[in-house]
DNA sequence: AACCATACGCGAACATCGTTCGCACTTCTA
DNA sequence: TAGAAGTGCGAACGATGTTCGCGTATGGTT
């Protein structure tokens, strides 16, 4: 049943196994396919894609797409997990840290790298680089965000699940080195002892941080994608055409403030770069 | 091009005009027509939705659906604009507002209708309700809140966009009143002099209010979106199998306090469970 | 060097989908 | 009562996802 071939021991980011040429050339279609897909996704959206148009543009037969994607709708899981690996590739970079896979570019030029700016200024780096990257690719954004596929659940341990772990990892770094510094106010009502349990397998990601610490990230994490997601998908279009990154950022800052980061943003001189994004 | 007919002079909520047969018949079919998509979208999705499927429900013929329906995105447009008006009476229940329309039941036991209660109270009682109704009607909240048909923009002034002012202003009612009453805290990060032009637009909804105040209302609503979108999109289920209600609740309370309402959700007998639930 | 299992790609076909068209039938209006 | 307008249906068209069976080229093996 179609997608056959493609030794699955030897697929994890290349060890120095020879890989044959067949298995080389089998890759390179996938890739053109997959490329053919993105483009087709972001120029008509993912539920108008169209298994026979992608096929045509990398001048292939409907049927000899099933050589290598099991349907449409793994054909969408695979821009999926891609789309989680660029995201979380952008907010490394945000944070400095070297994008994971083999990465053939840097994917932006590191905002404020440096660790020794202070955690307000490198949180608002990842914040801004989280709604940076969903602006600039709205439909990946919804693609991963957006109405889950009606049966799909992402498999645990999979592809997918590890990349969503990079994204958290990435949004909680700046507050997590801040609370290691001492310099985090965590409100008190994130002290709700029954979620302990919940959140322990959020200790495979950032080991030996109090629970309250988790729950803080969680809703952090819900506080931006919030605003990003309403903007991404119109809501706020009838106030800000020209995009919401000022309410963004007086909504960053106004986190900041909460979380007792110290309020070094705004000092002349001290970009955060991503101020003309389009 | 289909979709003719229905006097459009006449359409507003039941004037005492006559209202012949022919026009109840006609509304008639249409809501079964409405409701029978409805049904199919909660149980295979929006994006699988079949026309020939709502038709065969209905019983009626594929080529019949085009009386009343432009297309099938427009069917899904009528679809959204009735979602944005649930969810509206739920809100505006949860605040003890009536519903709108000549609704033919109150969508849920007001929560706490109480203008007495506590602006902390008040607010929590609108943000369960919104996590609630999202929660109950995953594939209307997604039908609203997901992607959006890539070509789709709503008419300014058309049904969904004041549908969508009614949710705004019922979310924001309760931080409104604890602001005329003096019991608000206004985050001083929310003092943007430059988005006083694009906050405009608000004043149709709740007028005379500091601009900041309706900045704080925008990232108030984003926030407790993102949570619920996040949660309603499975982007949770990881943590919280069960749903994400005890960590909503944290964050909840974290709002309140952020905002300086008074803390006494907690006193005894109102338990809203953040510290001590289950 | 010869060989053959395997991977690859394609054309044709099937069921289903959204949508249109023309025709019958019913209901309202003049 | 005659004509106009609304309502519904069957058939059809183009496009889609997917499967099947056929050739062909390729890579590793003897």
């Amino acid at each position: 049943m179609g997608a056959r071939g493609s030794d699955p021991s030897n697929d994890g980011a290349g060890r120095d196994a020879p890989l044959g040429r067949r298995e080389r050339s089998r890759r390179r279609t996938l890739a053109e396919l997959k490329a053919a897909a993105l483009d087709e996704v972001r120029e008509v959206g993912a539920p108008a894609l169209a298994l026979r148009s992608v096929a045509r543009r990398a001048g292939m037969s409907p049927a000899g797409l099933y050589r290598y994607v099991e349907s449409r709708d793994g054909l969408l899981t695979l821009l999926i997990a891609d789309s989680y690996d660029d995201l979380a590739d952008h907010l490394d970079a945000a944070i400095g840290r070297p994008p994971a896979g083999g990465g053939d570019a840097p994917p932006t030029v590191p905002d404020i790298a440096d660790h020794d700016a202070g955690p307000a200024t490198r949180m608002t780096a990842v914040a801004l680089a989280y709604r940076a990257w969903a602006v600039g690719h709205p439909h990946e954004f919804g693609l991963i965000f957006g109405d889950p596929v009606p049966g799909y659940v992402a498999p645990a341990q999979g592809p997918t699940t590890t990349a969503m772990g990079r994204v958290g990892l990435a949004l909680a770094t700046p507050v997590i080195e801040a609370y290691e510094a001492g310099r985090l106010t965590i409100p008190p009502a994130m002290a709700a002892t029954d979620l302990d349990e919940a959140v322990r397998p959020m200790e495979a990601l950032a080991p030996d941080l109090p629970s309250e610490l988790y729950l803080l990230l969680l809703t952090m994490w819900g506080r931006l994608h919030g605003q990003v997601s309403l903007e991404v998908f119109g809501h706020h279009a009838w106030l800000f055409p020209d995009g919401c990154e000022p309410l963004y950022r007086a909504d960053v800052a106004a986190l900041a403030a909460d979380l007792g980061l110290e309020a070094a943003v705004d000092r002349p001189g001290a970009r955060t770069g991503a101020s003309t994004a389009t």
